[in-house]
DNA sequence: TTATCCGTACTATTACATATAGTACAATCA
DNA sequence: TGATTGTACTATATGTAATAGTACGGATAA
């Protein structure tokens, strides 16, 4: 279900919520799905329990999943409440992102299309 | 001429490379300036030596700055050579931003409107 | 030449985060 | 009940970050 490069400088924990949030924001996994119990995941990565734990408390903590005990942990159906603070960091990145690409020579008018292709519309 | 945050989780040196790299970018540091002697920043900063030093080392393994021993260390003028594996990082970035922006239900048009603030013309 | 400043390269040490291993407990459900 | 779930906790090993200190060669001005 996952792949991990357990040789990058990323810590697994980390690797795994950019992973399963790509899933969740694709939506590959959809609302309410369940996820993998944390025994099985780490039996499937072969990597310990705690750390996908870890991983899920951290997404559960951003909103994009909540777990209960006994039963599971799945896909949060809504949007986290507050956008706004996430908003902004993604803002942020983006101009950044932007300002790197102009310093690298990228043309503006090719930015704006490339930009296109990601979007839908 | 810095500063840091030292109670982030991010480590010294990689907030030093990101700020360099931002008034790079910006253009506030311009081709063949001097940046400031390890040792000289390291007491502005009041942190050790050998951190700016690293910071250096990997602004100038990114190829942002260059050193000569004995000289000082400088803005690289010309962008780096090869920006095709710098670009493709920057457009993953990029991507993963964006459908993060829509999940979080911003309007494809007012993405493209809030990107073109930013970039000239 | 000498003194000084520059980048650079080491060693050693401390502190912290990551990841693992193991145990335990309460809630859920067949 | 028994099995599975999330959760919490301790302990340990490992790697990275950061510090402290020392040292060397190149560049430059007195």
């Amino acid at each position: 279900m996952f792949e991990l490069d357990l040789r990058s400088r990323a810590p697994i924990y980390e690797q795994l919520v950019e992973k399963i949030k790509e899933l969740i924001i694709s939506k590959v996994l959809k609302p309410d799905e369940q996820l993998p119990a944390v025994r099985v995941l780490a039996g499937e990565l072969t990597i310990n329990p705690n750390t996908i734990q870890k991983a899920y408390r951290e997404l559960e903590h951003q909103g994009y999943i909540y777990s209960i005990p006994g039963k599971g942990s799945f896909i949060r159906p809504a949007v986290p409440e507050d956008n706004t603070a996430r908003m902004q960091t993604l803002e942020n990145e983006l101009s950044r992102i932007l300002s790197e690409m102009l310093y690298l020579g990228m043309p503006p008018r090719n930015i704006i299309t490339r930009i296109k292709t990601l979007l839908p519309e």
